[in-house]
DNA sequence: CAATGTCAATACGGTAGCGTATGGTACGCA
DNA sequence: TGCGTACCATACGCTACCGTATTGACATTG
């Protein structure tokens, strides 16, 4: 219960800086939500994380939820905007869906914060950004693999077994030891098998 | 914050049985958990559905942790038991493998279930429980594959396509009303597309 | 009918987390 | 040099939930 402060006015280790803006805020929040998940995101965990107590806090938020709502818009933004730069300027339509598949490999913290998210889809706040964020990606996979000849029926379809393996992969690497591909050769192998078996 | 108590000492609509086993704890948060997700499960709430107060609660369980272990466990027994009962029958591995595809359309409440667990595989007592079920199913997948003729490494990577990309159908279709197909037919033509897709 | 066992109601104590109130400190700038 | 703005600390109230303690109601059985 007694908390030493062995730093009481703060110069301590990783916080040089020692006056916080909101977007700190958000992007420890991101970073939380990628370890432990979206609900345990709360205002004195973070607040603990960057060495100040929560009267800061609601300085910079009147609200927790105003908090997780501007979190969630960074990473959706953030995401669109790394999506494009990484994929959208590979012209080629076989070589960007190959692209695409092979990227969901980068260990980004995105992805991270993707599954975590979704997993928690049922909080009101996550689910329309989540749903956005689906039918972006699946339209984006069915005009891929409709631009590689397939009808738009097949397409769609296609592109739903797409993204729900992504998903699943993303949730189980996340929670399960079993399921994580022991070194990069395996990884590399089976996405190269999804690739043979998805791309036509 | 008042709350009437029109039947005092209850013989109220539902609830003919005006006393509980521990099953019915156990039945009751298995709704729960299908409709709210796991970590909605507390026994207060549980306690108003069965009209009772948790006061009875406390006589069948030592914890909420201990209903919980005991609801994962009533899962898991079913989920096997019925999933030998409805695909073990078939001998053929190639229609066994198709049915298997098939069964996730059936909307039984263990796939409802499955999904709001698999969502919170975070949690402590939910996890080894869904590493469990996701080992049987890949395993028994990659059987199917081998022997529809496939390698041992591929039948792997397929196995791991397939599971993953249930495992998406399922969270999506829970979470979102976009993913959600239109109509049976619909719903058919899916299936069938990732049948031909996945299966050799 | 008494005694016991089974299930339930009520009242309470404890903790975690949200949000508020109020005052404190430091930096930029007049 | 002093003053205001921006950021932070401390203390508190409130609610939801967990779990405990105690008593009550009803059924079964000796």
């Amino acid at each position: 219960m007694v908390r030493i402060m062995s730093a009481p006015h703060r110069k301590s280790n990783q916080a040089a800086r020692s006056r916080l803006s909101a977007a700190d805020w958000e992007v420890a929040a991101l970073d939380l939500i990628a370890e432990d998940g979206f609900s345990s995101v709360n205002v004195e965990r973070l607040a603990r994380r960057l060495n100040v107590t929560k009267g800061s806090f609601y300085w910079h938020f009147g609200s927790r939820d105003e908090l997780l709502a501007a979190a969630l818009k960074r990473w959706e933004d953030e995401d669109i905007a790394t999506f494009v730069r990484s994929i959208e300027i590979i012209t080629n339509p076989d070589e960007r869906l190959r692209a695409l598949f092979r990227r969901t490999l980068d260990k980004l913290k995105s992805h991270w914060i993707f599954s975590a998210l979704f997993a928690e889809s049922g909080h009101a706040l996550v689910r329309p950004v989540m749903e956005r964020v689906a039918n972006r990606r699946m339209s984006y996979l069915t005009d891929g693999f409709i631009s590689l000849g397939m009808s738009q029926a097949d397409a769609v379809h296609r592109a739903r077994i797409t993204y729900y393996s992504y998903v699943g992969f993303m949730q189980s690497t996340r929670y399960f030891k079993t399921a994580r591909l022991k070194d990069q050769a395996e990884l590399d192998e089976y996405v190269n098998h999804v690739i043979e078996t998805l791309i036509p």
